[in-house]
DNA sequence: TAAGAACCATGACCTGCATCATACTCGCTA
DNA sequence: TAGCGAGTATGATGCAGGTCATGGTTCTTA
């Protein structure tokens, strides 16, 4: 169901999670309850795989977005099947490595450059992942971007007036992906 | 030697590299220059491992601080030794797994709270590693909590007066664990 | 088809923190 | 032991972006 929690912040990592059908934002907030989004993930992905690994609670929470199935795998059931497939140890290796090169990008963004280049980043990410239309609010990209919602609201407008991305309701096209790009970048105008 | 660089942002992953002595910052540099330390390695700690299991160049910078030793160990090498040592990998993929957590969790941080708060959390999760004495200047501090030098010596100034640390030249003493957790976490005026 | 709820948009204001400037202090080494 | 560089400290100033308020528009569902 949209808006489910598949699991929270603080919970005991039973299992963890492939999504079959929808997909998942993983969210943490902050200490006044401002929400941040680490991660989407869709269709093939797995998540709250490294509480479960480390048997420690998970350390943020899981939420569905629209209509979505998950299959779940308990601890015991996967530490059995990993043992003897080094193969998949090392698939999943890869796999963390990717999200850990990602997070501490995004964490020299958050830390060195300003909104407008790191809601570019956001954008970037996104489609590399989803192609040029994405299904997200301005409200949900303001949360990815570590800013508030009027503030990407005004930089979206300029983006669009600059011929760089059009926008309706809920959804963002991406025009020029060069320029995001370059922006994302930290070219001051493009 | 101090500030020599083990590799660079971009280099190819020849090797991937564990201290044996010394220490060594991972920094990763904003679209202007400005510092960004990812993260502190001590001895018997790995680093650069992302980059050669991916097969993608370095995504950050690795330089030493203090004399230091690294045993850099060849993909090839590596890789071959993991496939038929499923407990390495298991063991691995715990590693990364706390990694990605830290960095999540810094992630929420910088996007959400404010700078006291930041310093904070900085410290505490270097205290955590390293215990109650910490050899870093507040240049250093500042890198890692993406703020400025500036801030980062007033803070710290307000932190001394409220007697949570005591702070020398280049040494930072954590007096008051408690209240310095608090802080972190997002209690306004412990 | 009316009413409510998301979402988008814009203006006015204010503040946290960066930036710039200056100066003091400690430790090193020539 | 003088002098220089790195670290620490503090004030003045400016501005990016957060906050608050208000209103318009599109979607939904009764």
């Amino acid at each position: 169901m949209p808006d489910q929690f598949v699991f929270w912040d603080g919970d005991a990592p039973e299992r963890f999670y492939v999504i079959t059908e929808g997909s998942v934002k993983v969210v943490k907030h902050s200490s006044l309850g401002k929400e941040f989004i680490i991660a989407f993930f869709g269709p093939g992905e797995m998540f709250g795989e490294v509480a479960v690994f480390e048997n420690k609670s998970y350390p943020a929470s899981a939420q569905a977005v629209a209509r979505t199935r998950v299959l779940g795998i308990s601890r015991e059931d996967f530490l059995a099947f990993l043992t003897d497939r080094p193969q998949v140890a090392l698939r999943i290796i890869n796999v963390l490595g990717g999200r850990l090169r990602d997070a501490q990008g995004r964490l020299r963004d958050l830390a060195g450059e300003r909104v407008e280049q790191r809601i570019a980043a956001v954008l970037v990410m996104l489609s590399s992942k989803l192609g040029d239309t994405l299904p997200f609010t301005r409200q949900e990209i303001a949360d990815m971007a570590g800013t508030t919602t009027e503030t990407t609201i005004r930089v979206m407008g300029q983006l669009r007036s600059r011929g760089i991305t059009r926008s309706i309701r809920g959804k963002v096209t991406i025009i020029d992906a060069e320029k995001l790009r370059l922006l994302s970048e930290g070219y001051p105008r493009v």
